[in-house]
DNA sequence: TTTAGCAGACTCCGGCTAAGACTGCTAAGC
DNA sequence: GCTTAGCAGTCTTAGCCGGAGTCTGCTAAA
């Protein structure tokens, strides 16, 4: 009896499971509330919309679903939506032509710039929504080289060449006038002892080393170091780039000007989206946040789906897709997945 | 007779342009159509409606307002705004507060690309529309020092400082391989011969040198003038920073999310928008294209009002907003003017 | 030339109705 | 005990109607 009881329980989640699935699936397709009568038919169950019915009502008693009004179908509430992409989604594998053009896509860019800028496009693209890229943290940057240039008393230009095809140029001022040979012999130093290491270990050999010799070394040196410290210390550039952002307009769920206007502020302060990537960048894999499961307002109503993208398996940053809490999870995931990968790959250092 | 006649007339053009002028500030104030009866008391004219419908009819006939409907009031047509701010604007004068605070945020800007965007985010917020400047053009920059560094076989990265603050990497592929001393030397010829002279001027400079001296130049000093050559080359930055894009969705005419979704993809397609601004990179001073006028269908509904700022008597770029056309013309005139001024003037070499 | 007055047109708004879509409930059936 | 048919009730949507308000164009008078 007692095993009956259990197992009839069992089917019971199962199919209510089953039903939240396809419900989900439909309202993700066309986006309007889905009535008893509609479900019945497309779970392929054989059961009377009256049955549906009182599932529904259970789906709905566990905060899965809700009815925007009496006498209205059902809609997936954040809640539904998260236990979907959790345990009920079954992901759409990619066209073969798709991975193609992503590879050769990402493949074809000059630098690191135009690659990450191109990932985001390519998102975008594919997915029709707004495609998002950090770009690559620094820590994981090789210095291949750095040279100074002098551009007036005191102020001096810092060029860092890293990982053979990223240049950067830093503008420092300094607290006494260098003349072009010392600043010649410290760039041939800094070469010489830090060439082919990455920032981050410099920064904290650089430190060490400064309190080591503080006065057995002689001044150039000294002053050498404190410029080095100062080129590594500029701030860190916590940065994205967009992509089809205008994607969004096309969705009816956006409609609602303001809202949009507060997701278009929110791309531009930044800060709020980089808050959620930030938080993307430590998990592991794939990381979906849906609606105001981000604790942030302007999120309400959209989802993002990212991945980390990493080289030598240390994670160097995050990419994905921002849309509308419906979106199709089940095509968006394998690629970015896949995106993200790919992204991997090309920047590996060769 | 005749004179009197004449007389007539003029008065009553006049009137009618008086009329039109207060037609206009009005709608632009309150956004909707003007009656007869409005339109009469706030003329200031002592006339009653009925003759202001005269007027107000020769004025739809002329083509310079049009009535949504057979009983609503009238509003401004494209060809309307045109004659109002060709001949009856009367500009308000900026508030010196205002002024003070654009030269400050200005002048504190730390490099020529922080300058633009400042400049672009100061019109934004000072009109509440989106604010749009060019990245300067490079024929007016002066070259103060070229240096170049060896990434790997056959690739070179140069750094060009210009103007003392502006600094530019490019990296190009040379078809021989380069030694690190020739490329020193290469470098130390350019900045003697070149340093302090304007990119475009070094360009021609560079030709005639090479087809007057093409075999008896030592070979170095060709290669050298093919690296050059290969630099200057690289295709100039037509580029805009915008700001405050999102300015525009606050405005009822935009309500329209198609039209709002084609303007913003110019924005990022650039195309478009730089076609109307090198329009007004040639013309002399302040350009204002108002609604269809510039021929393109996504401007529609919408006006660009331009500025070209200057270094030294030589147009180097252009700055100005971009909103609907019922903007505040007289306000944002004065705006974009002032602020042309100020970024030439930061501009200027010292 | 200006003005008053009037008929006509059109928008906007609220209220009302009919149609349609669902739900929840109850009672009957397997 | 689960499932189902049927039914009453609820809510949205679209459409229609009528009144209020606005504004125009016309005509005739000042």
């Amino acid at each position: 009896m007692a095993r009956s009881r259990k197992e009839t329980d069992k089917s019971n989640t199962e199919r209510a499971e089953s039903l939240l699935k396809t419900l989900i699936e439909r309202y993700i397709q066309d986006g309007q509330p889905i009535g008893s009568r509609a479900l019945a038919k497309d779970s392929g169950l054989d059961l009377s919309p009256a049955t549906i019915r009182n599932v529904m009502s259970d789906l709905e008693d566990m905060g899965l679903i809700l009815a925007p009004h009496t006498s209205a179908g059902r809609v997936p509430t954040d809640k539904g939506y998260r236990m979907f992409v959790d345990s009920l989604l079954t992901v759409k594998p990619m066209q073969a032509a798709v991975v193609d053009t992503i590879k050769q896509q990402l493949a074809a860019s000059a630098n690191t710039d135009s690659v990450i800028s191109n990932a985001s496009s390519m998102l975008s693209e594919i997915t029709q929504l707004t495609g998002v890229v950090t770009m690559p943290k620094r820590e994981q940057v090789r210095l291949e080289h750095i040279e100074f240039l002098k551009l007036s008393t005191k102020r001096i230009l810092v060029i860092l060449v890293m990982n053979g095809q990223e240049v950067q140029n830093r503008v420092i001022d300094t607290d006494r006038d260098f003349s072009a040979s010392e600043l010649q012999q410290s760039a041939n130093y800094l070469n010489a002892e830090f060439a082919g290491q990455d920032l981050s270990t410099i920064r904290s050999r650089l430190v060490t080393s400064m309190q080591q010799a503080r006065d057995s070394m002689q001044q150039l040196m000294q002053d050498t170091m404190n410029l080095a410290d100062q080129v590594l210390d500029s701030s860190k550039n916590d940065d994205y780039i967009l992509a089809g952002e205008t994607n969004l307009m096309s969705y009816n769920e956006m409609c609602d000007i303001n809202k949009l206007r507060n997701l278009f502020d929110a791309f531009n302060s930044k800060r709020d989206i980089l808050h959620i990537l930030d938080q993307s960048i430590q998990a592991e894999g794939m990381q979906i946040f849906i609606g105001g499961e981000s604790g942030n307002k302007v999120l309400d109503d959209v989802s993002v789906v990212t991945a980390p993208y990493k080289v030598d398996d240390d994670v160097i940053g995050v990419l994905g897709v921002i849309g509308p809490t419906r979106m199709a999870y089940d095509r968006v995931i394998p690629i970015v997945d896949v995106t993200a990968k790919v992204l991997s790959a090309i920047l590996r250092p060769d």
